[in-house]
DNA sequence: CCGACAATTGGTAGCGCTACCATCCCTCTG
DNA sequence: CAGAGGGATGGTAGCGCTACCAATTGTCGG
């Protein structure tokens, strides 16, 4: 019976490349996908085939047939905020030039909106699964405990990995820029946060215990919304804060955007920085050693830790399990002139 | 004869939901993609399988069988550019909640890269692709003719679309700016470039008709590289460009991180805004209005660039060709306090 | 010199779904 | 009341590829 005619538009298939060079179609496929089991004459003669005709495999067909996409989904919270484009440009360069691909997905921060996108994405079966953050709701921690393909949870560590995990304490990011702020003198220190997810609000709890050791903690200098962040956003809450508590004195800021407006707000209000108010961001974006002053930050390895994810990712996907499965990137803290003030004369304490 | 054991990993297909829903195999899947040609009754049996199950279509499956992904190719030249972040939010926004997936491509600004793309986003036979500009290659340009779907081309318009096409002029975006500083009084404006890729050629095609068009051209107030963009990299050009010509009173900068590094650099220098220097940026992101002070800049809509491509191409996908092919979106001239000078005691023009 | 074994190649039978066409049943027309 | 026409449903045959296993060849130790 004569096939019905071809729906794919005519492109090649492998049949054609296995006629054209004069070999079987499985050995097309196993030409292309483990050289090393062909012969280098077929090997070569193959390629030749290939060439001449212009094939490329459908990836369609492939996935179906081997029940595996070369595919790895990504989930992320956002795509505009800097910090995740990062990750993502850390992702797709770890991929260099594997035959794989990303499939991204942007969350919003919401974890119904997580569930959905994941089973979306387990319904093509992927090679791995890269999610953000650790706080996923028990359905989706259930679809990524049977996805039976490597998992990477990124950005932030905890105690219970799905699978594998990589990122830094937030919580000891926000103590350390804290700590750092009272010992260069201030005492009203304030938090400026916008969004609160989980990694906010642990950057938040690391400010308070900061504040409870040296017993200057009080809810007033806490300024939050959960409105999405900007630098537009920074000087309005800053402009809050300062409302609330006239006699702040410094302020630690959830993340670089927010961070800027303060600036912008304090030059405008003629608050000199860092004498009459110090300011502190988190992620150290590069604006932020260019700034004037150039602004505290707290620096997130947010590339590397894209890349890492899609090695360890990669190494699972070929059955070597990297020896640690959970990885503590660390941070840095970034101490700038818009904390430099000099505590009562003393000098501030030496690194 | 047994079939072989699920490779699938025992995961319900749609034979089981038509065995448990007692209809053939197509109704299932008819009720699932056009439910309008299943009657209620039916349908509803259907619907009750399909949650007993955990039913969950293959994505590859039904890839290979209609020859066409439920996929949206999308090339961008960068993801971390905030510009292109947000038209990438656009076009995730724009799917709504249709079953289409968006397969995002970073081709680093090389054509070579989005040939390489091309390929493999063709391999899975998408439903529409999206690429970022006109200036494919002619090799591109062939994939993207005999793509055998619907295409858009996104941030620019140009004389000769692939298909459709969505953007603005960045020669006019230049031109306006430029037009609007010598107009505030400035006379050695410079232009700022980096990265140079052909939207910012453009950009500097218009600045340099504007300046030509009073009499103010002078190659020495370009100042561009091919280095990626950064805040810290406008810092650097600034002062590059000072240098060259002290007697520089303003300067239009390719984008608006760069106008930010002038800023802060002006700041440094103790150089007043915007009676000694100006300063003008393009694209307005939201720091623009915030900074101290604010900057002048180019909005362009390019959230909107990516919703609207999106629908364009899904308007397309349903066999609805939109009337216009091709859309100007425009862009809007934000005059703001870092170019409010006012030349020789006259007031500037009205708007 | 023979059987064992590895290396290389090919045939067959699906993977899970949908295009195409056939069938069935109902309503409507003349 | 026969026949036409249309809507709903189902069967069959692949889509292009790979898993599995069989077949063939060459190599080697005993």
């Amino acid at each position: 019976m004569k096939p019905r005619s071809r729906r794919g538009g005519g492109r090649p298939t492998i049949a054609d490349v296995a006629r054209k060079a004069g070999v079987g179609a499985i050995t097309v496929s196993r030409a292309l996908r483990e050289p090393e089991r062909v012969s280098p004459e077929l090997r070569e003669q193959i390629a030749r085939a290939v060439d001449a005709l212009g094939y490329v495999p459908d990836r369609n067909a492939r996935a179906l047939a081997s029940a595996r996409a070369d595919v790895i989904g990504v989930l992320v919270p956002s795509l505009t905020n800097n910090v995740f484009a990062e990750v993502v440009r850390g992702i797709y360069d770890g991929l260099g030039d594997t035959h794989l691909q990303v499939q991204l997905g942007n969350t919003h921060y919401s974890g119904l909106e997580e569930e959905r996108l994941l089973q979306v994405f387990l319904s093509q079966k992927p090679s791995a699964l890269i999610v953000s953050g650790i706080d996923q709701t028990p359905a989706a921690r259930a679809l990524l405990e049977s996805a039976g393909c490597p998992v990477v949870q990124i950005m932030e560590i905890g105690p219970d990995p799905v699978d594998m995990m990589i990122g830094f304490s937030h919580l000891e990011g926000g103590r350390a820029v804290t700590r750092h702020m009272i010992e260069a003198g201030y005492r009203k220190v304030g938090f400026i946060g916008a969004r609160m997810d989980p990694r906010s609000q642990r950057r938040l709890a690391g400010y308070r215990a900061a504040m409870e050791a040296a017993g200057l903690y009080d809810v007033r200098l806490v300024t939050t919304t959960t409105t999405p962040s900007s630098v537009s956003l920074g000087q309005e809450l800053f402009r809050d804060a300062l409302a609330k508590v006239p006699t702040l004195d410094a302020v630690f800021c959830n993340n670089d955007d927010l961070a800027l407006g303060v600036l912008f707000e304090a030059n405008r209000a003629a608050l000199a920085i860092p004498s009459k108010v110090g300011i502190a961001g988190f992620n150290d974006l590069d604006m932020m050693h260019v700034a004037f002053p150039s602004i505290t930050s707290v620096r997130t390895p947010r590339y590397e830790i894209g890349r890492q994810a899609i090695a360890m990712a990669r190494a699972a996907i070929a059955g070597k399990r990297p020896a640690d499965l959970v990885v503590d990137t660390g941070f840095e803290l970034m101490a700038r002139e818009s904390t430099a003030r000099h505590p009562d004369g003393r000098r501030p304490p030496a690194p």
